[in-house]
DNA sequence: ATTTGGATTACCT
DNA sequence: GGTAATCCAAATG
């Protein structure tokens, strides 16, 4: 009931923020600028002041969780004062750039961690890109139909899933990717929030499939992460159990899975987290008055 | 050589 | 909230 409410007043709340300049979700599909030619800029500059727009292999270079929350632009190796939420782009083969701010990761710690697939050091074929240096995708196959794409950090069998993203630019494109990719014939049209609000989703959307395994992500020419605007502050980000693994004991319950708080791009809103949530807000509003 | 099950999604009641 | 889909690869014999 209050359910749909709640989500859409987040979203709102996401969308301006304070002092505007952070964020903004678009209120309606948006369309895009031609992507028919060629780049018009380079892969690796942005207009941002001549600031190397993509990140390289120092970024990757940190433990799993301190990657999985510098994806979403918190602290981290990020040199201060950088607050930007990072953008994954990727580079079809007719030059479409598909672009998306992460908003959602999940971080596997290695042998130690029940949850990986490196527990207790297992090294195979498939895994063999947590085990590469930082920064290496792993991309695996998952229920025989679906990608689920990893990137490797610091820590031996160490990596942090991409979960969602907010998309920002193609998303005609990822909304004919997904439809295509999709294995139902069935065929209403996908909203924008349903683009990227999973990890197979954002596979899909984004054309990643086995073939990007063992890819690098400092260096590949069609797949590459970028800083994304520079914010005034910290993202507020939530910590919660990860998703998906109902085995694993303690290490189900631990808080590995990091997503912006607020906003509507994330696939799973940890119902814990979101009390909390409100029940603080409610609190400070209580303490304005 | 066989068996087992999954870091999910979509569609059903 | 429940579950079918679908197949690779890890685990086991």
């Amino acid at each position: 009931m209050g359910q749909k409410k709640q989500r859409l007043l987040e979203a709102k709340r996401h969308q301006s923020p304070p002092d505007g300049t952070r964020t903004s979700y678009p209120k309606e599909p948006r369309l895009e600028p031609p992507t028919t030619l060629g780049p018009q800029r380079s892969i690796y500059f942005s207009s941002l002041k001549g600031r190397p727009a993509r990140l390289g292999s120092e970024f990757f270079d940190q433990p799993a969780v301190s990657l999985a929350r510098a994806f979403l632009g918190q602290g981290g190796a990020n040199p201060a004062p950088s607050y930007a939420e990072q953008v994954l782009v990727r580079r079809l083969d007719d030059g479409t750039e598909l672009r998306g701010r992460i908003v959602e990761t999940e971080a596997y710690l290695g042998p130690e961690d029940e949850a990986a697939h490196s527990r207790g050091g297992r090294q195979t074929p498939r895994n063999r890109g947590m085990f590469m240096k930082p920064g290496t995708l792993y991309v695996y196959l998952i229920y025989g139909m679906y990608f689920c794409m990893n990137v490797s950090s610091q820590g031996d069998g160490a990596c942090v899933l991409l979960r969602a993203l907010e998309p920002l630019g193609g998303l005609e494109a990822m909304r004919q990717l997904r439809h295509t990719l999709r294995k139902g014939v069935a065929g209403r049209a996908l909203k924008d929030l349903e683009l990227c609000n999973g990890p197979s989703k954002l596979c899909q959307a984004l054309a990643i499939d086995k073939s990007f395994d063992q890819r690098d992500l400092a260096t590949d020419e069609a797949v590459w992460l970028e800083r994304g605007p520079l914010g005034p502050s910290e993202p507020a980000v939530v910590a919660a159990a990860r998703v998906g693994i109902g085995h694993a004991g303690e290490w189900a319950l631990k808080p590995l899975r990091f997503y912006v708080q607020g906003s509507p791009w994330v696939s799973v809103v940890d119902r814990a987290a979101k009390r909390n949530t409100q029940a603080r807000a409610k609190a400070s509003r209580d303490e304005d008055f």
